[in-house]
DNA sequence: GGTTAGCATGACGTGAACGTCAACGTCAAG
DNA sequence: CTTGACGTTGACGTTCACGTCATGCTAACC
């Protein structure tokens, strides 16, 4: 009795995933997916959404379709080629700096926004009485000058 | 005596964040920049520096050129416009929930290609006894299944 | 005064990641 | 049996973010 995988059309996959059909086809012409068939249907197995999710990952983090083929690739390379997978090794631990970086730029820009946002707030909840407007007016534009000088 | 302020050639400006002056121009183009002009010649000041900065950053973190310019926009918009602001806030807000999720998965990713750094450091110091070959590339088909179907 | 360097404005080209449309096959429902 | 719903393969269109000329001005150097 062999245990028969969950299977998906390709529209099911779309569906579950936020996007369409021709995206899936799409990764399959770039060699990022590769599906299994019944007759000229494209049919899905577990493997392929389990790949898909590391690709829309990738592709949420900025990584090209080519390159996160590569890292795919890497990632399933056969495990006997010992300089494959040291150049692979290399490749990944860029991969992770070049992320931690990014992840910087992330935590700087949020901040940034943070700080606007307590400015906006702390402007909207004072209805600015005038006898505070000037100080405040310099105070804010002190507050502004720093987030765009920085 | 008026402190002349420190300013940019177009050309400067590119060297000194590693893009081109066809990128500047085009962020020009575009609305996000609005540099001085000497005769014809482009003279950038300190705070298009500072917008190029926040621009470049906005470009790492994923963000398309009019995503960023609606920002810078609101940014610097008219302190004055309470509703204008109400919306600021709401959009700075909801931009930094997408960077906090945008940031889970870059850790995520960060994770993945980690353990994949392991597994192939495990596997290239250990030059496999064939006595440990079975039981170890047993352990590694499960550890590559758990990394596959997450 | 010719040449080079740097700047300008078009205008067209390009690669990535799909969208969209045409033309066709197929299978279950009414 | 014909209508939909779903699938297929081309092939062309589109948006974004520039790259790449072509052409021309102008200021500095030899």
């Amino acid at each position: 009795m062999t245990k028969s995988e969950r299977t998906y059309s390709i529209s099911e996959l779309a569906r579950e995933f936020a996007i369409t059909p021709r995206a899936l086809r799409f990764y399959e012409d770039k060699g990022l997916l590769s599906p299994r068939r019944d007759g000229m249907n494209r049919v899905y197995l577990s493997r392929d959404r389990a790949r898909l999710v590391l690709i829309l990952r990738g592709k949420r983090v900025g990584l090209s379709l080519i390159e996160i083929k590569e890292i795919l690739d890497l990632y399933n390379a056969d495990e006997n080629h010992r300089l494959q997978n040291h150049l692979a090794l290399k490749k990944f631990k860029s991969r992770v700096v070049a992320l931690e970086e990014q992840r910087k730029d992330i935590d700087d820009a949020i901040e940034t926004l943070r700080d606007a946002v307590n400015r906006l707030e702390k402007q909207l909840e004072a209805p600015a009485p005038k006898a505070q407007v000037a100080s405040a007016r310099a105070y804010d534009r002190e507050a502004r000058k720093r987030l765009q000088d920085a």
